[in-house]
DNA sequence: CCTTGAACTTGCGAATTCCGTAGCTCTGTC
DNA sequence: GACAGAGCTACGGAATTCGCAAGTTCAAGG
Protein backbone atom coordinates (compact mmCIF):
# COMPACT_ATOMS: atom_id res chain seq x y z
CA UNK A 1 0.00 0.00 0.00
CA UNK A 2 2.00 2.84 -1.35
CA UNK A 3 0.67 5.79 0.82
CA UNK A 4 0.42 9.19 -0.48
CA UNK A 5 3.25 11.60 -0.45
CA UNK A 6 3.23 12.27 2.94
CA UNK A 7 4.36 16.69 2.32
CA UNK A 8 1.64 16.64 0.43
CA UNK A 9 3.12 19.09 -2.97
CA UNK A 10 -0.59 19.88 -4.06
CA UNK A 11 0.60 21.96 -7.13
CA UNK A 12 3.32 24.37 -6.04
CA UNK A 13 6.57 22.78 -4.55
CA UNK A 14 6.95 25.87 -2.59
CA UNK A 15 3.34 25.74 -1.18
CA UNK A 16 4.23 22.77 1.29
CA UNK A 17 7.37 24.44 2.63
CA UNK A 18 5.98 28.54 2.60
CA UNK A 19 4.38 27.81 6.44
CA UNK A 20 6.55 28.06 8.97
CA UNK A 21 7.71 24.51 9.32
CA UNK A 22 10.08 24.15 11.70
CA UNK A 23 13.37 23.26 9.71
CA UNK A 24 15.98 20.89 10.51
CA UNK A 25 18.39 21.76 12.98
CA UNK A 26 20.21 21.45 16.64
CA UNK A 27 18.66 23.54 19.34
CA UNK A 28 20.48 24.03 22.66
CA UNK A 29 19.80 20.65 24.28
CA UNK A 30 21.33 18.70 21.59
CA UNK A 31 18.20 16.90 20.39
CA UNK A 32 17.35 16.96 16.74
CA UNK A 33 14.70 18.74 15.51
CA UNK A 34 13.35 16.50 12.39
CA UNK A 35 10.96 18.35 10.03
CA UNK A 36 7.83 16.02 8.78
CA UNK A 37 9.93 15.07 5.34
CA UNK A 38 13.07 13.76 7.59
CA UNK A 39 10.22 12.05 10.27
CA UNK A 40 8.12 10.42 6.64
CA UNK A 41 11.42 9.04 5.23
CA UNK A 42 12.48 7.36 8.63
CA UNK A 43 9.14 5.77 8.66
CA UNK A 44 9.81 4.59 5.28
CA UNK A 45 13.25 2.65 6.84
CA UNK A 46 11.62 1.68 9.39
CA UNK A 47 9.94 -0.61 7.76
CA UNK A 48 12.62 -1.73 4.76
CA UNK A 49 15.83 -0.26 5.58
CA UNK A 50 16.86 -1.42 1.89
CA UNK A 51 14.28 0.73 0.52
CA UNK A 52 15.54 2.29 -2.45
CA UNK A 53 15.65 6.26 -2.50
CA UNK A 54 13.47 6.53 -5.60
CA UNK A 55 10.62 4.38 -3.85
CA UNK A 56 11.17 6.52 -0.86
CA UNK A 57 10.99 9.65 -2.94
CA UNK A 58 8.22 8.99 -4.57
CA UNK A 59 6.53 8.41 -1.31
CA UNK A 60 7.89 11.42 0.43
CA UNK A 61 7.77 13.88 -2.32
CA UNK A 62 11.20 14.65 -3.02
CA UNK A 63 13.65 13.56 -5.65
CA UNK A 64 16.13 10.46 -5.53
CA UNK A 65 19.45 12.70 -4.68
CA UNK A 66 17.20 14.63 -2.18
CA UNK A 67 16.29 11.47 -0.13
CA UNK A 68 19.88 10.36 -0.41
CA UNK A 69 21.03 13.17 1.29
CA UNK A 70 18.70 13.32 4.02
CA UNK A 71 19.52 9.49 4.69
CA UNK A 72 23.26 10.27 4.80
CA UNK A 73 22.87 13.49 6.64
CA UNK A 74 20.38 11.20 9.21
CA UNK A 75 22.79 8.69 9.31
CA UNK A 76 26.29 11.08 9.96
CA UNK A 77 24.70 13.28 12.74
CA UNK A 78 23.80 9.60 14.57
CA UNK A 79 20.08 10.17 14.56
CA UNK A 80 19.67 7.72 12.39
CA UNK A 81 21.15 3.95 11.85
CA UNK A 82 19.98 1.25 9.45
CA UNK A 83 21.24 -2.39 10.43
CA UNK A 84 20.23 -5.65 11.16
CA UNK A 85 18.50 -6.83 14.15
CA UNK A 86 17.69 -9.88 15.39
CA UNK A 87 16.57 -11.80 18.57
CA UNK A 88 19.84 -12.42 20.24
CA UNK A 89 18.74 -15.46 21.36
CA UNK A 90 18.36 -17.00 17.88
CA UNK A 91 21.98 -16.18 17.08
CA UNK A 92 23.66 -18.04 20.51
CA UNK A 93 23.60 -15.41 23.01
CA UNK A 94 21.88 -17.77 25.47
CA UNK A 95 21.56 -15.13 28.17
CA UNK A 96 20.24 -12.09 28.47
CA UNK A 97 19.20 -9.41 31.43
CA UNK A 98 17.78 -5.86 32.11
CA UNK A 99 19.70 -5.12 35.23
CA UNK A 100 18.34 -2.11 37.51
CA UNK A 101 20.97 -0.49 39.13
CA UNK A 102 21.20 2.42 42.20
CA UNK A 103 24.06 4.87 42.01
CA UNK A 104 25.60 7.50 44.53
CA UNK A 105 27.14 10.09 43.42
CA UNK A 106 27.08 11.07 39.47
CA UNK A 107 24.66 8.70 37.61
CA UNK A 108 26.15 9.92 33.85
CA UNK A 109 29.41 8.99 34.39
CA UNK A 110 28.35 5.29 35.41
CA UNK A 111 26.27 5.66 32.54
CA UNK A 112 29.19 6.15 29.84
CA UNK A 113 31.54 3.34 32.07
CA UNK A 114 28.88 0.60 31.81
CA UNK A 115 28.17 2.16 27.48
CA UNK A 116 31.94 1.05 27.34
CA UNK A 117 30.66 -2.45 28.09
CA UNK A 118 30.75 -4.61 25.19
CA UNK A 119 27.74 -7.01 27.03
CA UNK A 120 25.78 -3.91 27.32
CA UNK A 121 23.37 -3.41 24.46
CA UNK A 122 21.78 -0.70 25.93
CA UNK A 123 21.71 1.78 28.90
CA UNK A 124 19.32 3.90 29.89
CA UNK A 125 18.97 6.84 32.85
CA UNK A 126 15.71 7.12 34.47
CA UNK A 127 13.44 8.15 37.12
CA UNK A 128 11.97 5.93 39.78
CA UNK A 129 13.56 3.27 42.13
CA UNK A 130 16.38 2.67 39.66
CA UNK A 131 18.73 5.43 38.32
CA UNK A 132 19.94 3.47 35.47
CA UNK A 133 18.43 0.60 33.80
CA UNK A 134 21.08 -1.71 31.59
CA UNK A 135 20.03 -4.55 29.06
CA UNK A 136 22.89 -7.10 28.78
CA UNK A 137 23.67 -9.93 26.16
CA UNK A 138 25.87 -12.74 27.15
CA UNK A 139 26.71 -16.20 26.09
CA UNK A 140 25.60 -18.22 28.87
CA UNK A 141 25.06 -18.20 32.63
CA UNK A 142 28.52 -18.00 33.49
CA UNK A 143 29.20 -15.16 31.54
CA UNK A 144 26.29 -13.58 32.86
CA UNK A 145 27.17 -13.98 36.30
CA UNK A 146 30.49 -12.35 35.59
CA UNK A 147 29.19 -9.43 33.80
CA UNK A 148 26.68 -8.50 36.52
CA UNK A 149 28.81 -9.86 39.64
CA UNK A 150 32.10 -8.70 38.73
CA UNK A 151 32.32 -5.79 36.23
CA UNK A 152 28.88 -3.59 36.85
CA UNK A 153 29.38 -3.54 40.56
CA UNK A 154 32.74 -2.86 39.93
CA UNK A 155 32.24 0.59 38.81
CA UNK A 156 32.79 3.23 41.19
CA UNK A 157 29.62 4.53 42.14
CA UNK A 158 27.14 1.43 42.15
CA UNK A 159 25.28 1.10 44.89
CA UNK A 160 23.27 -1.58 44.23
CA UNK A 161 21.89 -3.67 41.43
CA UNK A 162 18.80 -5.49 41.17
CA UNK A 163 18.58 -8.19 37.84
CA UNK A 164 15.86 -9.63 35.61
CA UNK A 165 16.70 -12.26 33.74
CA UNK A 166 15.05 -12.92 30.40
CA UNK A 167 12.99 -15.45 30.01
CA UNK A 168 11.19 -14.73 26.55
CA UNK A 169 11.38 -12.40 24.01
CA UNK A 170 7.48 -11.40 23.47
CA UNK A 171 7.61 -8.04 20.77
CA UNK A 172 10.28 -6.25 19.41
CA UNK A 173 9.43 -3.44 17.37
CA UNK A 174 11.14 -0.14 15.60
CA UNK A 175 8.18 1.27 13.93
CA UNK A 176 7.16 4.59 15.89
CA UNK A 177 5.35 6.49 13.83
CA UNK A 178 3.56 4.02 12.26
CA UNK A 179 0.70 3.41 14.09
CA UNK B 1 39.50 -2.93 7.26
CA UNK B 2 38.45 -5.94 5.51
CA UNK B 3 38.17 -9.01 7.41
CA UNK B 4 38.97 -12.08 6.22
CA UNK B 5 36.35 -14.34 5.37
CA UNK B 6 35.11 -15.51 8.72
CA UNK B 7 33.66 -19.02 7.22
CA UNK B 8 37.50 -20.12 6.37
CA UNK B 9 37.91 -22.01 3.21
CA UNK B 10 41.49 -22.62 3.27
CA UNK B 11 42.03 -24.14 -0.16
CA UNK B 12 39.04 -26.75 -0.89
CA UNK B 13 35.59 -25.09 -0.08
CA UNK B 14 34.52 -28.42 1.03
CA UNK B 15 37.01 -28.60 3.99
CA UNK B 16 35.40 -25.98 5.69
CA UNK B 17 32.08 -27.38 5.43
CA UNK B 18 33.06 -31.33 6.49
CA UNK B 19 32.58 -30.72 10.17
CA UNK B 20 29.63 -31.39 12.07
CA UNK B 21 28.49 -27.49 11.36
CA UNK B 22 25.13 -27.61 12.06
CA UNK B 23 22.64 -27.12 9.01
CA UNK B 24 20.43 -24.48 9.16
CA UNK B 25 17.23 -25.86 10.17
CA UNK B 26 13.87 -24.98 12.49
CA UNK B 27 14.63 -27.26 15.74
CA UNK B 28 11.28 -28.45 18.16
CA UNK B 29 11.23 -25.23 20.24
CA UNK B 30 10.84 -23.33 17.22
CA UNK B 31 14.28 -21.13 17.20
CA UNK B 32 16.46 -20.83 14.71
CA UNK B 33 19.94 -23.05 14.45
CA UNK B 34 22.10 -20.67 12.23
CA UNK B 35 25.53 -21.66 10.80
CA UNK B 36 28.48 -19.56 11.11
CA UNK B 37 28.22 -18.42 7.65
CA UNK B 38 24.85 -17.16 8.39
CA UNK B 39 25.69 -15.49 11.69
CA UNK B 40 28.62 -13.96 9.36
CA UNK B 41 26.20 -12.25 7.08
CA UNK B 42 24.07 -10.72 9.78
CA UNK B 43 27.48 -9.55 11.83
CA UNK B 44 27.71 -7.46 8.43
CA UNK B 45 24.51 -6.14 7.97
CA UNK B 46 24.42 -5.69 11.30
CA UNK B 47 27.32 -2.88 11.17
CA UNK B 48 25.97 -1.77 8.12
CA UNK B 49 21.94 -2.85 7.28
CA UNK B 50 22.55 -1.66 3.24
CA UNK B 51 25.84 -2.98 2.77
CA UNK B 52 26.10 -4.81 -0.78
CA UNK B 53 25.81 -8.06 -0.97
CA UNK B 54 28.99 -8.52 -3.24
CA UNK B 55 31.06 -7.03 -0.63
CA UNK B 56 28.99 -9.09 2.60
CA UNK B 57 30.26 -12.38 -0.13
CA UNK B 58 33.65 -10.94 0.38
CA UNK B 59 33.54 -10.96 3.77
CA UNK B 60 31.96 -14.70 5.07
CA UNK B 61 33.21 -16.06 1.93
CA UNK B 62 29.92 -16.70 -0.47
CA UNK B 63 29.17 -15.48 -4.12
CA UNK B 64 27.22 -12.56 -4.44
CA UNK B 65 24.23 -14.78 -5.34
CA UNK B 66 24.28 -17.05 -2.44
CA UNK B 67 24.52 -14.05 0.14
CA UNK B 68 21.30 -12.78 -1.82
CA UNK B 69 19.45 -16.08 -1.34
CA UNK B 70 20.91 -16.34 2.69
CA UNK B 71 19.65 -12.70 3.42
CA UNK B 72 16.30 -12.76 1.74
CA UNK B 73 15.36 -16.34 3.59
CA UNK B 74 16.48 -15.15 6.87
CA UNK B 75 14.12 -12.05 6.16
CA UNK B 76 11.45 -14.37 4.70
CA UNK B 77 11.98 -16.43 8.07
CA UNK B 78 11.83 -13.21 10.29
CA UNK B 79 14.89 -14.44 11.83
CA UNK B 80 16.22 -10.95 11.04
CA UNK B 81 14.82 -7.37 9.99
CA UNK B 82 16.69 -4.60 7.97
CA UNK B 83 15.10 -1.68 9.48
CA UNK B 84 16.38 2.26 10.60
CA UNK B 85 16.36 2.70 14.51
CA UNK B 86 16.60 6.33 16.17
CA UNK B 87 16.55 7.37 19.46
CA UNK B 88 12.81 8.10 19.99
CA UNK B 89 13.41 11.01 21.75
CA UNK B 90 14.65 12.59 18.85
CA UNK B 91 11.78 11.88 16.42
CA UNK B 92 9.13 13.31 18.44
CA UNK B 93 8.06 10.93 21.25
CA UNK B 94 9.30 12.87 24.21
CA UNK B 95 8.04 10.46 26.96
CA UNK B 96 9.45 7.00 27.12
CA UNK B 97 9.28 4.23 30.05
CA UNK B 98 10.51 1.38 31.25
CA UNK B 99 7.25 -0.68 33.32
CA UNK B 100 7.73 -3.29 35.52
CA UNK B 101 4.98 -5.78 35.75
CA UNK B 102 3.37 -8.37 37.79
CA UNK B 103 1.14 -10.68 37.00
CA UNK B 104 -1.40 -13.35 38.77
CA UNK B 105 -2.80 -16.21 36.38
CA UNK B 106 -1.04 -16.84 33.03
CA UNK B 107 1.87 -14.26 32.08
CA UNK B 108 2.38 -14.97 28.70
CA UNK B 109 -1.13 -14.09 28.10
CA UNK B 110 -0.49 -10.75 29.45
CA UNK B 111 2.24 -10.66 27.48
CA UNK B 112 0.27 -11.16 24.32
CA UNK B 113 -2.11 -8.54 25.38
CA UNK B 114 0.72 -5.90 26.09
CA UNK B 115 2.20 -6.81 23.00
CA UNK B 116 -1.42 -5.49 21.01
CA UNK B 117 -0.84 -2.61 22.13
CA UNK B 118 1.24 -0.10 19.47
CA UNK B 119 3.18 2.05 22.60
CA UNK B 120 4.45 -1.25 23.90
CA UNK B 121 7.96 -1.45 21.51
CA UNK B 122 9.36 -4.01 23.74
CA UNK B 123 7.78 -6.51 25.85
CA UNK B 124 9.82 -9.48 27.43
CA UNK B 125 9.32 -12.21 30.01
CA UNK B 126 11.85 -12.00 32.93
CA UNK B 127 12.84 -13.96 36.08
CA UNK B 128 13.19 -11.83 39.12
CA UNK B 129 10.79 -9.56 40.65
CA UNK B 130 8.83 -8.37 37.97
CA UNK B 131 7.29 -10.93 35.86
CA UNK B 132 7.22 -8.68 32.34
CA UNK B 133 9.34 -6.20 31.16
CA UNK B 134 8.31 -3.56 28.74
CA UNK B 135 9.04 -0.67 27.30
CA UNK B 136 6.64 2.14 26.13
CA UNK B 137 6.82 5.09 23.98
CA UNK B 138 4.77 7.71 24.26
CA UNK B 139 4.33 11.18 22.82
CA UNK B 140 4.21 13.34 26.12
CA UNK B 141 3.27 12.51 29.61
CA UNK B 142 -0.35 12.73 29.11
CA UNK B 143 -0.48 8.96 26.54
CA UNK B 144 2.36 8.13 28.90
CA UNK B 145 -0.29 8.38 32.05
CA UNK B 146 -3.08 6.91 30.04
CA UNK B 147 -1.19 3.85 28.88
CA UNK B 148 0.33 2.75 32.10
CA UNK B 149 -2.50 3.88 34.05
CA UNK B 150 -5.84 3.58 32.05
CA UNK B 151 -4.51 0.50 29.08
CA UNK B 152 -2.19 -1.68 30.90
CA UNK B 153 -3.31 -2.03 34.78
CA UNK B 154 -6.98 -2.59 32.97
CA UNK B 155 -5.16 -5.98 31.45
CA UNK B 156 -7.03 -8.66 32.96
CA UNK B 157 -4.03 -10.62 34.93
CA UNK B 158 -2.10 -7.57 35.28
CA UNK B 159 -1.77 -7.27 39.76
CA UNK B 160 0.62 -4.32 40.00
CA UNK B 161 3.25 -2.17 37.78
CA UNK B 162 6.07 0.12 38.47
CA UNK B 163 7.32 2.59 35.97
CA UNK B 164 11.07 3.84 35.02
CA UNK B 165 10.44 6.92 33.16
CA UNK B 166 13.55 7.59 30.93
CA UNK B 167 15.76 10.52 31.04
CA UNK B 168 18.70 9.65 28.86
CA UNK B 169 19.21 7.25 26.34
CA UNK B 170 22.98 6.52 26.56
CA UNK B 171 23.69 3.86 24.74
CA UNK B 172 21.95 1.68 22.13
CA UNK B 173 23.53 -1.02 20.02
CA UNK B 174 22.97 -4.10 17.85
CA UNK B 175 26.06 -5.51 17.38
CA UNK B 176 26.53 -8.72 19.29
CA UNK B 177 28.79 -10.73 17.68
CA UNK B 178 31.01 -7.83 16.66
CA UNK B 179 33.59 -7.83 20.02
C1' DC C 1 24.23 -47.70 -6.47
C1' DC C 2 21.08 -44.45 -8.01
C1' DT C 3 18.04 -40.71 -7.23
C1' DT C 4 16.50 -36.59 -5.23
C1' DG C 5 16.87 -32.24 -3.14
C1' DA C 6 19.31 -28.53 -1.05
C1' DA C 7 22.72 -25.25 -1.39
C1' DC C 8 26.42 -23.21 -3.80
C1' DT C 9 29.09 -21.34 -7.97
C1' DT C 10 29.66 -19.22 -12.25
C1' DG C 11 28.07 -16.47 -15.78
C1' DC C 12 25.32 -13.16 -17.97
C1' DG C 13 22.13 -9.47 -19.53
C1' DA C 14 18.65 -6.23 -18.25
C1' DA C 15 16.73 -3.32 -15.00
C1' DT C 16 17.44 -0.70 -11.23
C1' DT C 17 19.93 1.80 -8.02
C1' DC C 18 23.64 4.47 -6.39
C1' DC C 19 26.62 8.41 -6.58
C1' DG C 20 28.86 12.69 -7.90
C1' DT C 21 28.05 16.94 -9.64
C1' DA C 22 26.33 21.04 -11.99
C1' DG C 23 22.86 24.43 -11.75
C1' DC C 24 18.76 26.70 -9.60
C1' DT C 25 16.13 28.78 -5.72
C1' DC C 26 15.42 30.50 -1.29
C1' DT C 27 17.01 32.44 3.06
C1' DG C 28 19.64 34.79 6.22
C1' DT C 29 23.55 37.93 6.94
C1' DC C 30 26.61 41.77 6.75
C1' DG D 1 22.33 44.22 -2.79
C1' DA D 2 25.94 41.04 -2.91
C1' DC D 3 27.32 36.72 -0.86
C1' DA D 4 27.34 32.33 1.28
C1' DG D 5 25.08 28.20 2.60
C1' DA D 6 21.40 24.93 2.62
C1' DG D 7 18.39 22.19 0.03
C1' DC D 8 16.47 20.75 -4.18
C1' DT D 9 16.32 18.93 -9.15
C1' DA D 10 18.28 16.94 -13.19
C1' DC D 11 21.39 13.98 -15.43
C1' DG D 12 24.95 10.63 -16.79
C1' DG D 13 28.15 7.01 -15.68
C1' DA D 14 29.38 3.42 -12.42
C1' DA D 15 27.86 -0.12 -9.49
C1' DT D 16 24.49 -3.09 -7.71
C1' DT D 17 20.56 -5.86 -7.84
C1' DC D 18 17.72 -9.32 -9.86
C1' DG D 19 16.29 -13.31 -12.37
C1' DC D 20 17.69 -17.21 -14.53
C1' DA D 21 20.14 -21.18 -16.39
C1' DA D 22 23.65 -24.79 -16.19
C1' DG D 23 26.77 -27.39 -13.66
C1' DT D 24 28.88 -29.19 -9.07
C1' DT D 25 29.00 -31.07 -4.49
C1' DC D 26 27.07 -33.26 -0.74
C1' DA D 27 23.82 -35.68 2.31
C1' DA D 28 19.88 -38.54 2.82
C1' DG D 29 16.82 -42.27 1.38
C1' DG D 30 15.25 -46.08 -1.20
Amino acid sequence: MHSEPVASRSADPRDSRDAREPRNGTSRNGTQHLDAVSLAIIEQLQEDGRRPYAAIGKAVGLSEAAVRQRVQKLLDQGVMQIVAVTDPLTVGFRRQAMVGVNVEGDVESVADALSDMGECEYVVMTAGSFDLMVEIVCEDDDHLLEVINKRIRAVPGVRSTESFVYLKLKKQTYMWGTR
